[in-house]
Order: C-alpha cells, then sequence, then structure tokens
DNA sequence: GACAAGCAAGTTTTT
DNA sequence: CTTGCTTGTC
C-alpha cells in the first residue's frame, strides 16, 4: 500500500484551510495544549508518550485517532487500538464518536484479548484450533487444572492448582509453550512441565482456549504465517496502545511483530502508574521500547488537570524516592488548594469512624457521595467501612466482588450452552453431566474418563461409545442415556431459536432452574434470579445491532465470548449516588473528588510482602502515587496506631510514604481541639499521648467491660464522641471508645 | 448428596 | 478473627 504524501503539521493555522474538514480539525486541536497537540499530529512513527496521572492521555489517544482520519486521511478501518479493559475500549470509542460524530464500529478497538480473539475466530485453521473453540475464564482453567492434576494422580495439597495455574500463565505470558521445556530441572519444574502438557493437551482436545492462550496464538499465528502478519501489517496503518507500562512479554512480542515493518506503534504509558508487575507487566517494555524502535519519538505529558497544588506536590515527591524513573514532574495551573489532612486513628474502628464522619460532614453540605471515595490496600480493610457506613445509613458501594459471570449457577447454565456449541468441551461436560442431579455417579464418571483417557477423546465421545459398549448396569446406563438424550434433545429444540430462547429453553428443560427453585435453603431463590437475568443478558444481545460483520461468529459463541471476555460488564453498572471503596488497585484511572486513602501503616501499606525486595516496595510507592493523585480536591490519609489483624493486636509503625510527603503539604488533624495544626515530617510517629481531664473516666479508675473484665484506666484522650480511654486488663492494655465499648465504673 | 465440623491461610486483578 | 475449602458422617 503506497503511502500517500504526508505533510508536517507542526505549523497548524497555515495549512488548516487545505482540508475540507476545517471544522474538525479546529475540534481536534484546540482543546489541547502544546505536548498534547505535538503527540497528537506527530508523523507516524514510533512513538512514546509519557503521560503523568491527570494529564489527558486518552484525550492524545482520541484526538489522535480522530487526526489521522480526518487529516491524515486514514480510513477507519485501518486504525487499531489496544486496551487493557473493555471499559477503557468502550470509553475510547465512545469519545472518538463524539468527537468526529460519525461510528466508530469499523474501527478495531478493544482489548488485547478481545482482539486476539478476533484474530483467532478469523483464522482458527491457520492457528491450529477448532473452528468451535471456547474461550475459558480464569475459573474455567482453575478447574480444567484441577483435573488434569487429579487425572496424573498429583496431590493436590503438594501441588495447589493455583500455583500450577500460576506457573502455567507465567510461561505462557513468557511465550513460553511445554515443549520448550527441558526435562532436565528439578523435581518441582519437572512436576509443572509434566502438568503443562498434560493440561496444553486437555485444551488442544476439548477446543478450549484460555486467557494467556488468545495472546499466545495469535504470536505464533502471524510469526508461522508470513501472509497473513502482512495482511495486518497494511491493514493497519495505525497502532495505538494505551496503558503501555501494564504489557507484558507476549502483548509487548505481538505489537512488535505487527508494526516491525512501519514502525507505526503509537504508545501511551506511565512508568510511574505500573502497578501490575506481579501479575507479569514488564515495566521494562517502556526502555525496550527505546531500543526497539531507535527513531521514536518520546513526549512527556506534565501538565496535571485534575488536582490540587498539594496534592501533586506531596505525589511527585513520594515517587522521586524511586530509581530508574524516566522522570516526570506533574505541575497545575491550578492554586495549592486544601492542605493534605492526616488522621492518627486509634484503631481501625476509629479510623472508620472518622472517615464515615467526615463522609457524612461533605455530604450533608451537598456534594454528591459518588465523588468521594475510600481508598485501601487490600480488601479485607473494606469491612469495617462498611460497617460504619451502614450504621450511619450512607450508601455506599464496594468493587471487586463476585462478577455475575462468575456466580456458580451462571457458569453451570453457561456449560450447557458450551456444550451445545462444542461437545467436546470436557470441562463443560464434566461441570453438567449430573447438575441438576440425575443419577451419574463417580463411578460412570470414572468409566468415562479412563475411556477417553486409553482412547485419547472428548467425553462426550466417550460417553458414547462407553454406552454402546454395554458394560454398565442398567440403572447407570439409563442415567447416562438420558443425559446425553437430553443435550442432543436440547441442540435440536434450540437450533433455530434466537439467543434468549435457547438460553431460556436450555434452562428449562434442562432441569436447572427448577434444580435452584427447589434450593431454598442456599439463596435458591437469588440464583434463579440471576438465571433469569442470564436470559435478560441473551436478550439485549439480540436485540442490540450488532455490527455488519466480517467474522463467522453465531451469536451464541458470540455470547459465549462475551461471557468469558467481559464478564465484568454487568458490575460496571448502578453508580447511583453511593460512596466508592475500592482498592487502589481499582482506583486506577478513576478520580474524586475527596479521597480517604486509609491504612498507611508498615506491614499493611507498604505491604509485609514487598518490604524486603526495592522493586516491590518501588511499585507499592507507585501504588501510593496513584492513591495520592486519584483526588482532584481534597485528600486524607489516615493510619492506625493499632489495628486487628488475623484475630491478634497489632501495633504497626506509620507507613514509611508518610514521611516522603513533604510537611508543608500536610497537616495533622486534632480531633480534641476541634482544629488543624501544621506537622513536620520527623514528629509523625512520636505523637505523645495527650492525658486530660475527663467527663466521666478518669486515670485511676477501676471499669468493667463486657469481654475484658476488670481493668484500671490507664488514661483518656478526647471529647465526646472521640473519648477514648487506655485500660490495663488482665488479659493486656487497650484502648477504648466510650462511645462503642460500654465501660461500667466499678468505683 | 447434603451438611457439619475441622483446618489452614490470610496482597493487589483483568482478561 | 474471618473465609474458604476439604473431610467425614448420616
Amino acid at each position: 500500500m503506497a503511502h500517500k504524501s504526508r505533510i508536517k503539521y507542526t505549523q497548524l493555522p497555515k495549512f488548516c484551510k487545505r482540508y475540507k474538514f476545517i471544522m474538525d480539525v479546529t475540534t481536534i486541536i484546540d482543546p489541547l495544549n502544546d505536548a498534547q497537540r505535538q503527540a497528537v499530529t506527530a508523523p507516524s512513527k514510533a512513538m512514546l508518550i509519557l503521560a503523568g496521572a491527570g494529564s489527558g492521555k486518552t484525550r492524545v489517544l482520541v484526538h489522535r485517532i480522530a487526526w489521522q482520519i480526518e487529516v491524515e486521511g486514514l480510513s477507519p478501518q485501518s486504525i487499531l487500538a489496544v486496551t487493557f479493559t473493555n471499559k477503557a475500549a468502550r470509553e475510547m470509542r465512545s469519545r472518538i464518536e463524539t468527537l468526529l460524530n460519525v461510528s466508530a464500529h469499523s474501527m478495531w478497538i478493544g482489548t488485547f484479548h478481545g482482539i486476539a480473539h478476533r484474530l483467532l475466530r478469523r483464522h482458527a485453521a491457520d492457528a491450529k484450533l477448532p473452528d468451535t473453540f471456547q474461550v475459558m475464564d480464569s475459573a474455567d482453567q482453575l478447574r480444567v487444572i484441577k483435573r488434569v492434576l487429579a487425572a496424573l494422580n498429583y496431590d493436590e495439597a503438594k501441588w495447589p492448582a493455583k500455583q500450577v495455574q500460576w506457573h502455567i500463565n507465567a510461561q505462557k505470558d513468557e511465550g513460553i509453550r511445554a515443549r520448550h521445556g527441558l526435562e532436565t530441572g528439578d523435581v518441582y519444574q519437572r512436576t509443572m512441565l509434566r502438568i503443562y502438557r498434560a493440561y496444553e493437551e486437555l485444551c488442544d482436545r476439548s477446543g478450549l482456549v484460555d486467557f494467556a492462550e488468545l495472546l499466545l496464538r495469535v504470536h505464533e499465528l502471524w510469526r508461522d504465517n508470513p501472509a497473513i502478519l502482512a495482511h495486518y501489517q497494511q491493514r493497519f496503518q495505525q497502532v495505538h496502545v494505551d496503558e503501555f507500562q501494564d504489557t507484558n512479554t507476549i502483548q509487548y512480542a505481538w505489537l512488535r511483530l505487527l508494526t516491525q515493518e512501519s514502525n507505526n506503534l503509537f504508545v501511551v504509558g506511565d512508568d510511574d502508574q505500573s502497578i501490575y508487575g506481579w501479575r507479569g507487566a514488564k515495566i521494562e517494555n517502556i526502555y525496550g521500547f527505546q531500543q526497539h524502535y531507535p527513531d521514536h519519538e518520546v513526549i512527556k505529558l506534565e501538565q496535571n488537570y485534575r488536582s490540587t497544588g498539594n496534592i501533586l506536590s506531596a505525589a511527585n515527591k513520594i515517587i522521586a524516592n524511586n530509581n530508574g524513573r524516566m522522570g516526570k514532574e506533574l505541575w497545575t495551573e491550578a492554586g495549592r488548594g486544601e492542605p493534605i489532612l492526616l488522621y492518627t486513628a486509634f484503631n481501625e474502628q476509629d479510623e472508620a469512624y472518622f472517615v464515615v464522619e467526615r463522609i457524612r460532614a461533605w455530604a450533608e453540605a451537598g456534594n454528591a457521595r459518588n465523588g468521594c471515595a475510600i481508598l485501601y490496600r487490600s480488601n479485607a480493610q473494606s469491612r469495617q467501612f462498611e460497617e460504619r457506613l451502614m450504621q450511619a445509613a450512607i450508601p455506599y458501594r464496594v468493587y471487586g466482588g463476585l462478577r455475575f459471570f462468575d456466580r456458580a449457577e451462571i457458569k453451570t447454565a453457561l456449560a450447557y450452552l458450551r456444550l451445545l456449541a462444542n461437545r467436546h468441551d470436557d470441562a463443560s461436560f464434566e461441570r453438567i453431566i449430573n447438575t441438576p442431579t440425575r443419577g451419574i455417579g463417580a463411578k460412570a464418571l470414572d468409566d468415562i474418563r479412563a475411556l477417553a483417557r486409553s482412547d485419547n477423546q472428548s467425553l462426550w465421545a466417550a460417553a458414547i461409545a462407553l454406552l454402546q459398549s454395554g458394560q454398565q448396569a442398567a440403572r447407570a446406563a439409563n442415567a447416562l442415556s438420558g443425559f446425553l438424550m437430553l443435550i442432543k434433545k436440547l441442540a435440536e429444540q434450540a437450533e433455530a431459536l434466537p439467543l434468549h430462547e435457547k438460553v431460556k429453553v436450555v434452562l428449562e428443560k434442562s432441569g436447572l432452574r427448577d434444580y435452584y427453585a427447589k434450593d431454598t435453603a442456599n439463596k435458591g431463590e437469588e440464583k434463579v434470579e440471576n438465571l433469569d437475568e442470564l436470559v435478560n443478558a441473551a436478550r439485549h444481545f439480540d436485540l442490540a445491532v450488532l455490527p455488519a460483520d466480517e467474522d463467522n461468529f453465531s451469536p451464541l459463541d458470540r455470547f459465549l465470548a462475551h461471557a468469558a471476555l467481559e464478564s465484568g460488564d454487568m458490575q460496571a453498572e448502578d453508580f447511583d449516588d453511593c460512596v466508592q471503596l475500592m482498592t487502589l488497585h481499582s482506583a486506577k484511572g478513576l478520580e474524586f473528588k475527596l479521597v480517604f486513602l486509609v491504612g498507611l501503616e508498615e506491614g499493611l501499606f507498604p505491604s509485609q510482602q514487598s518490604v524486603d525486595d526495592i522493586a516491590r516496595l518501588e511499585e507499592e510507592r507507585r501504588l501510593c502515587y496513584v492513591g495520592i493523585t486519584r483526588a482532584m480536591e481534597q485528600l486524607y490519609i489516615t493510619y492506625s496506631e493499632s489495628r486487628q489483624l488475623y484475630g491478634r493486636e497489632s501495633y504497626p509503625k506509620p507507613s514509611r510514604f508518610l514521611r516522603e510527603i513533604p510537611a508543608d503539604t500536610i497537616q495533622e488533624v486534632r480531633l480534641r481541639a476541634q482544629i488543624t495544626r501544621p506537622v513536620t515530617t520527623v514528629n509523625i510517629a512520636a505523637k505523645p499521648a495527650l492525658l486530660t481531664e475527663s467527663n466521666h473516666f478518669q486515670a485511676g479508675q477501676t471499669v468493667r467491660h463486657e469481654k475484658f473484665g476488670v481493668g484500671r484506666i490507664l488514661q483518656s484522650e478526647g471529647e465526646g464522641k472521640h473519648e477514648r480511654v487506655q485500660v490495663k486488663f488482665a488479659e493486656g492494655v487497650k484502648w477504648l471508645m466510650l462511645s462503642y465499648a460500654k465501660l461500667e465504673l466499678v468505683k
């Protein structure tokens, strides 16, 4: 494909007139600052955009793509844009549509996995996959691994399935196949290799593809089929990547194959926000990029449009403690804003109490609750905040729970559908052969498995063979034949129906819906509702205007792929007016007017498992940087002097990250005096306990606690709701909040 | 096949 | 302390 003559657009206004889309060009260019504009209008070559938090990275991507189409004259089909999450892909697509006022559906905008899946569907045969291949999510994968372990007779206690899964995925992420492994390693290596091999065989026979496999397969497809690779190299004139610092080895290898001829790779990322090293993301890819594309250009986006000066100053100072950064300093035209507020809690309940109290006041001042977030390092921390919020009757929403498509009943229903799509899907076969129970027990299943293994065939084929052999007892044979007939009948009945009718028929005729309806003990009612919701989801799928499809997906295939690849989608709704609770990891990419960064304690944040390793500690620091830069107007940071951990009281030290915050950006909240006063970075840890005359309790008094028994008050501090006392009980010294500990004066 | 008791473990998560 | 999972019993 011949390249059109290209003009440099650095001096934009002069050239505008040459184009008929003058309006569009100004809408594309005008809202950008200099660095952004430079990135958007750069000629086609390898570009690395280092985009700090809140510096408009999505804007640059969106405007860059618009620029390519409107000014460079590229057709939408020649645009590829890759993201990590479906949410990011959706947002990019819709923003392009808004900006250009055209449909973007002919552009390939999607996740690495979504795009890989699409490619594999198109080139299934060349990728050595059956047309009917199905995508497994990680729960499916875990089940398959458990099966493999059982088949190989490995003790699950010694070889935990989770660990095996982690190992296999790590291998695939590095592009390593089981056949590449050597038998020479130690027992661990050899065993893992054997399991990996058996797992690969099973997946191949069942037509199952896990997430890592999607990427690896596409890499191999392109590597081994130069004609196919050349086709896509020519088709995609511009390749855009979001969150480049999160790419792993195979994803980057895949991008390089695609762009090695034209160097047409435009990546946006932030080394300071790389927080997924633990799951294979290679921050090194940013450095690799500079070597692999020698003619690349680097543009830094450092102007921040989100946060106040104080917040940015703290973020800059903290991240400056990391080594080997690309180097970047955020700045803003906005003023310094409010100081960051630091609260030292006595225990985790006090911490929650304080946070919720501030949220209540903030909401009462007329702010929308969903503009406010509580961010924590680990999920377990959410509980006390939830309890407090519930007591205060403040609606809240916790991110990261069980997702719709991950629910057991949904997975079972999907297994029926998958077996209809592909009879040799062993994982689905096993899941549903006796659910609902139909008298097929362990014996029958063992026989089927044995036959499948000896004849190297799928469980479905083996089941038919077993039945025909007539070796089973009449009862078992009847049960098995009943199951096979059921699937055959379902397939016939559902054949011509629209998707949602298919789902409905499957739920009814399989007896699955009845099975849960009768199960009153285990929230069966809720499960039935979920199953009905699945029918609904399928109906939406039917109604959605599917873009004219170049690929040969059946609606059922699409639906199943959607369930595996976009399982998070259904929980994204329902924002309402809720306080947002989430981990720091899930907060990446989001912003809130008011942010509470809680639990800044050594051992918790940074996490205990990370403190001995510089690389991991630096990732924790980046996580802290991510957390701080979520805040737009006001940031609170809290830590507790005591915390219940695994049923034990612990007395953690304040997080080292606190000491990295410049003193002139932060103030300590002093409830007792109802004022805030500046705090120096040195004395944060050394907070003297204050001895005060208290309303009811005084040092020296003896009190009774319903759980700890009788004790003596050592000291007290705080007033009103925040009054607390330190009491020496037989089992130790405790700080108690008078507002919840029901203390009784003994004398 | 359902249910209870016993036991071990206990960051971060998307696809 | 909690949760989730395996084990054992009816």
